[in-house]
RNA sequence: GGGCGCAUAGCUCAGCGGUAGAGCACUACCUUGACAUGGUAGGGGUCACAGGUUCAAUCCCUGUUGCGCCCA
């Protein structure tokens, strides 16, 4: 006997354990299967559940558990990203108080540490995950730093450096200035600040008393000018282009460059050029060949190495011994004393608020610090362009495909990839450098000495690069790498490429781009055949979650609270297309509600002795009833096949809920209480029978969504053993015998008893007030289908005899118009006629209403010669039925007189 | 500034060239043989606005307004 409600808690653990026991989530390569793949994306390694991973990996269970079920081999790759910036900061803050350093343990020590620190504490997510019943292919977890992906990572840094794909340049970079590494545009988020306009007076060279005011949102960075921009085509400085400029402080002269880079509308029109501190300053002063200067060292604090030479001493203008007073402070530091001294100096002109753009670290909200430094870059550009033959083919399709344009978008111009980091956690550069600094890259140091000895003809020390490489480089390798590249292994053969990736749109540019540029290189093929892009989760509110505001809700808690399935359900039933997913508390409890239904009905069958029947054969089933309900679960089985073919998984979740509730709950098991307790034995079993069938068909439909309910009501109805749902195979429609007939039956027993609800209900005829009812005009095949449901009519609708009205119809009745008949409830005395007049007026007066619009569109000459003849034809159906339902309404009002 | 998306019931959202839908919320009634985490019935919409195409527009096209996101 199941329990009064389903326990979440004290299922989930058990089952899922037991499936991972039982290597259910297993892949095997073996199989005459077709494989089915998903590459999870990999969350950090330092990473806890939220609510992003919950959506994301109840998409992807779903997906996985479906095909599953159609009998596909199915692998979903599991495994977490080592995330480099992030864990070596995570690590870094566990270190002894005081005590250590990064820097004072020394690289070997801490990157001990680091792992040391992965055993013990990282990972977490893959528990959590878990937790939400992701059937996960857990024996083959991979890591991102596992010795195979990083053999991957090596080879594939190598192979790029021979095609010249990957190289080192001199330019500038995003540098966190807190971290003191470089990081990728893509983790630079411009905000909006409010700073100032400082207006500066550059004097002109040679021209005593004319000054050149230049307008700057920085003026720490003056002492790195090597010119000033104006527009070739602004009059006001045509005179002034070729000429120079001394710099104010540093005593420098810099020329006055004609550049279109210069706005004129903005500020003076006049723009400082600071080419090692800006980005566009750096393209003009690749224009111009001017030099280039850094003022700031790895901490954003000024540092006056490369200008110390050339500091000059002019006479109000240039003080060397300020400057050198400059040295060591930091950006802020620098800016007041700056705008300070050249106040005093005179040669502030004014300040004006101003707001700009200001980048800032997404990690740590650093503010970003341009700076010209060595990396090592690769040629995203060569790399992008079979990455975007590969979706304008249609090899790979994004779903929804609005997405396409923005991966277009960015990668038509996408900017060299710089994928050196200033870490130590992750993988390190295999570069080697010779004493005179010749650059050997190698699969290791081994082979680095080979043609280290092949170049010198000796010998010589080699010193390894001390940076590690972009983690996104390594996770871009992910959908091969974790298969076994660079071995040709049963499973790259098998698995690559992969049929669908599920991620957020806010990884399209990060990730997906990344996977598509490698596959396409390494593999030559795509990595994944669909790319479903899901919205975010926000609040109930439409706010995106967020620690700051404290409006998240945490997936661990919803599921405690509420149990997995709940939390799953909800999530499908949200899940629209291109749509962010709304989630609240409440949301969550109304789906559970129906996690309660299906299990309160799984009861019902099982106290009325429902048992699945071996070799029940749906095509035998007689009764309209049993016909009638697999012919329905038929239409939920297509509608829910459809729905996840096309990653609806809205409506899916609805396909599923609506049958459940509102055919099998609301109608079915209805009809079937009086079939149930009835005398004839045979119909009886056929029903209890039909119901198993049905039942089980409803538990394998949402076993993808819904794992756990599922499988617990499977096993408690030896369907099958515990944890054998997950196996079982996908529902298909079965062939009914006459199915049209018995839905057209059924479908007129509900509308009458649906009628005769509204009328009582309206009437204010309480429930336990039996009625008899009276049918008026009544076709034989209507009064044929009443006398064989009678008792569930009367049961369902309050009725304590149903049958043909013979003779008058009695005075003060309630009536009620279903197709040809009238249904006549003689109430006279108990209901007000004034009301039941009105009723049937305002009834009247819709029929009407829709009988003159259907009538008007057949008047129209043009509608009946130019739209399609079967639309014509359902017009004049319908307008047939309309007519006669205002007859009806008529007659039934001028009985009441 | 460029690009994209959205606007339908009080709320969250489906839908779609041919009779406007669901869930929740609301109102009334009901402890009827699984379920009050329930049942029954009901109210509630110029489908943002203005044009156009069409026999027919909530749906397609153009523009306007408002909101959101991405890029610069």
């Amino acid at each position: 006997m199941l329990n009064k409600t389903f326990d979440p808690a004290q299922t989930e653990q058990r089952l899922y354990d037991l499936w991972e026991s039982r290597k259910a989530f297993s892949a095997n390569p073996q199989s005459g299967k077709k494989p089915f793949t998903i590459m999870i994306p990999p969350p950090n390694v330092t990473g806890t559940l939220h609510m992003g991973h919950a959506l994301t990996m109840t998409l992807q269970d779903t997906l996985i558990r479906w095909k599953r079920m159609q009998g596909y081999d199915t692998l979903w790759q599991p495994g977490t990203d080592h995330a480099g910036i992030a864990t070596q900061m995570v690590v870094e803050r566990t270190l002894p108080e005081g005590a250590k350093t990064r820097q004072a343990m020394g690289r070997d020590a801490f990157v001990e540490r680091v792992w040391q620190w992965k055993e013990e504490s990282g990972g977490g997510i893959t528990r959590q995950l878990r937790r939400l019943g992701a059937s996960l292919d857990w024996p083959r977890e991979r890591f991102t730093m596992d010795e195979g992906l990083s053999r991957a990572v090596r080879e594939v840094f190598v192979s790029l450096y021979s095609e010249g794909l990957i190289y080192r340049d001199r330019r500038l970079v995003n540098w966190d200035p807190v971290f003191r590494s470089a990081i990728s545009d893509l983790e630079v988020e411009s905000k909006d600040v409010a700073g100032s306009l400082w207006y500066i007076r550059y004097p002109v060279e040679g021209q005593p008393g004319t000054t050149l005011t230049v307008a700057t949102t920085r003026p720490e960075t003056m002492l790195g000018d090597t010119a000033v921009a104006v527009h070739p085509e602004d009059e006001r400085y045509t005179a002034l282009i070729g000429q120079f400029v001394r710099l104010p402080l540093t005593g420098r002269l810099i020329p006055i460059v004609a550049d279109t880079y210069s706005d004129p509308e903005k500020g003076t029109g006049a723009v400082k050029i600071t080419p090692a501190h800006d980005f566009n300053d750096f393209e003009v002063g690749r224009r111009h060949d001017l030099p280039m200067l850094s003022v700031l060292d790895d901490r954003a604090h000024i540092t006056l190495e490369e200008i110390e030479g050339e500091l000059n001493a002019v006479d109000g203008l240039a003080d060397p011994a300020f400057v050198r007073g400059l040295a060591g402070l930091s950006r802020e530091e620098a800016r007041k004393a700056i705008v300070s001294h050249l106040e005093e100096t005179g040669w502030l002109e004014k300040i004006e608020p101003h707001r700009h753009q200001v980048p800032h670290a997404d990690r740590g909200g650093a503010v970003i610090e341009p700076r010209l430094t060595t990396q090592w870059y690769c040629d995203a550009g060569k790399l992008a362009g079979p990455a975007m033959d590969a979706v304008t083919s249609g090899r790979t399709a994004f779903v929804p495909k609005q997405w396409e344009n923005t991966f277009f978008a960015w990668m038509r111009d996408i900017q060299p990839w710089c994928i050196s980091r200033q870490l130590w956690w992750g993988h390190r550069i295999p570069a080697w450098y010779g004493p005179d600094e010749h650059v050997f890259v190698a699969r290791d140091e081994a082979d680095a000495q080979a043609q280290a000895v092949k170049h010198y003809g000796t010998t010589q020390p080699l010193r390894q690069d001390e940076d590690v490489l972009d983690t996104w480089f390594s996770s871009g390798l992910w959908p091969f790498s974790t298969l076994g590249w660079p071995d040709r292994t049963p499973e790259l053969e098998r698995y690559y490429p992969t049929d669908v990736l599920v991620t957020g749109f806010d990884i399209i540019f990060f990730w997906v781009a990344r996977m598509m540029m490698m596959g396409q290189h390494f593999m030559g093929d795509v990595p994944f055949r669909h790319v479903f892009i899901h919205g975010l989760v926000r609040d109930e509110h439409g706010q995106k979650m967020s620690k700051s505001k404290g409006n998240g809700i945490d997936p661990l808690e919803l599921i405690e609270e509420y149990g997995a399935d709940a939390m799953r359900f909800t999530i499908c039933a949200l899940t629209g297309i291109g749509r962010d997913v709304k989630l609240g508390r409440k949301r969550v409890e109304d789906y559970r509600a129906f996690m309660t239904k299906l299990w309160n009905a799984a009861r019902f069958c099982e106290m009325n002795g429902v048992k699945p029947q071996a070799g029940f054969d749906p095509q035998t089933v007689r009764s309209a009833l049993g016909r009638w309900i697999l012919a329905e679960a038929n239409t939920a089985i297509a509608e829910a096949t459809r729905a996840l073919e096309s990653y609806r998984f809205d409506e899916y979740a609805q396909s599923c809920y609506r049958f459940v509730w509102n055919r099998f709950c609301d109608w079915f098991l209805e009809f079937a209480k009086p079939v149930f307790t009835s005398d004839n034995a045979a119909e009886a079993a056929e029903i209890r029978a039909v119901a198993a069938h049905v039942l089980g068909t409803i538990l394998r439909l949402l076993q993808p969504v819904v794992p756990f309910v599922t499988d617990t009501l499977w096993h408690a109805f030896d369907f099958g053993a515990e944890g054998s749902l997950i196996d079982a195979p996908w529902p298909q429609p079965v062939s009914v015998t006459d199915s049209a007939e018995a839905c057209a039956e059924c479908d007129q027993m509900i509308r009458l008893i649906s009628e005769i609800r509204t009328v009582r209900s309206e009437m204010n005829i309480p429930p336990s007030r039996l009625v008899p009812v009276l049918l008026k005009d009544a076709s034989t095949q209507t009064l044929e289908r009443v006398q064989r449901w009678q008792d569930s009519l009367c049961r369902m609708a309050r009725i304590e005899t149903i049958g043909p009205l013979v003779g008058d119809v009695p005075q003060g009745a309630a009536q009620a118009v279903v197709d040809e008949t009238t249904a006549i409830l003689p109430l006279a005395g108990l209901i007000d006629l004034k009301a039941e007049r009105e009723r049937l007026e305002k009834e009247l007066a819709k029929a009407q209403n829709e009988a003159a619009k259907t009538e008007k569109k057949l008047g129209n000459e043009n509608f009946v010669s130019r739209a399609k003849p079967e639309v014509v034809q359902e017009m004049r159906d319908r307008l047939e039925s309309q007519s006669g339902e205002c007859l009806r309404l008529k007659a039934a009002l001028a009985r009441i007189g």
